[in-house]
DNA sequence: CGTCATCTTGAGTTTATTCAAGTGGAGTGG
DNA sequence: CCACTCCACTTGAATAAACTCAAGATGACG
């Protein structure tokens, strides 16, 4: 791994910073090393529809051509080690291995983005929310059943394709039944975890 | 390409007939050599999304781990060329430009994934249907304005995330308003390129 | 020509959105 | 240390978009 140095650069982000952006040419591939970043598409009038979150370890810039086909911006503190999609090609050459690791990273992707059509297309707002929770759940380094949400309400709106009134009122309503609580905005324990599972597929 | 042969068996499918099912473990890759498929995944109470359409010269099941993520159901009168998994490495390694070939197919439907999740997520059924029906057109082979839709309109709904009623009075509605002509249940003509697109963009 | 499945249309309902106040908490300055 | 401010979040009431339920119409096929 001592020759990758060549190829890639550590960049450090300020939070809130827009790092990619929709439609400008794909010239570099990032690799998150610490923090977190959404990644998302706009519509003329404003729309937005946030296409995933990034957190360390996840690739950036896998879908595109020759223009980014999303925006991408720093939820807070963020590193990132970025290389030259043209040093790719090099690279792949060099380390087998990487062709394979890509490839295994693509359809983790691909998955992950039918789950997501589910979601969008087919699920109410509780099973959204309920999807979400474990979702975050289920990344987060200790598994633990107290979870931190990096993102405001309004990146959870446009992460689910809800309003932000929809996403606090049903937060609110999970946390009467008692399958959550909210500790506080951004710190929710999952309390019934296999509720939440049978919620989260829809019965 | 003479080689190919070893490692692949083309079969045909009847009408209807769904050849890879949700959860069972992915022992074969497609590719589409004529007719159309629809991908599709399900919830316990019936609700299904449909994660895509392929048509000759797609490839299916780039999108999965050990098992399948999404079913597949033959639209009609369908051909197709099987790989058996563990072959493809076999395969790889002796066609080095497949491994290229795979991944460009790989990245192309991540960025269709993320056009759909904004379709899904925060256009209006109109908006919907305008994309939809641009999509199929530029997917035609004679990119005529005149296009002929392989599925029913069920189909159209649980790839739009609606219902049949919406998809079938937004389509009349298209049509009064001059941006469509419905010939046949199953045939279109796109009247009004440049509205339609601009529609679906959503403003 | 009849049958069945698909599609269309209408009326009423539901879910989530919109619009409009409020609430709360973190950071700032007196 | 306490108001003040700002922004994010919450809550309520009214609205709208799409859904559900229920007939009909259409059309493909035997």
């Amino acid at each position: 791994m001592v020759r990758l140095a060549q190829y890639s650069h550590r960049i450090a982000v300020a939070p809130g910073k827009t790092f990619i952006q929709e439609g400008e040419p794909a010239n570099d591939f990032f690799i998150v090393t610490a923090g977190h970043v959404k990644l998302f598409t706009l519509m003329p009038d404003g729309r937005r529809q946030i296409t995933g979150f990034g957190q360390a370890g996840d690739f950036l810039g896998l879908a595109s051509g020759t223009t980014y086909a999303f925006s991408a911006e720093a939820l807070g503190p963020l590193s990132l080690c970025r290389f030259s999609r043209t040093g790719l090609g090099a690279l792949r050459r060099e380390f087998p291995a990487l062709e394979l690791r890509l490839m295994e990273e693509a359809s983790r992707e691909l998955v992950q983005a039918q789950r997501r059509m589910l979601l969008l297309g087919r699920k109410t707002a509780r099973e959204r929310l309920a999807s979400f929770l474990l979702e975050q759940h289920y990344r987060s380094p200790t598994k633990a059943v107290a979870i931190h949400l990096p993102m405001t309400r309004t990146g959870i709106a446009d992460y689910l394709g809800l309003t932000i009134e929809t996403v606090s009122r049903t937060m609110n309503a999970l946390q009467r039944e008692k399958l959550i609580t909210i500790t506080q905005v951004t710190h929710i324990t999952l309390l019934n975890l296999p509720a939440l599972e049978i919620l989260s597929r829809g019965g």
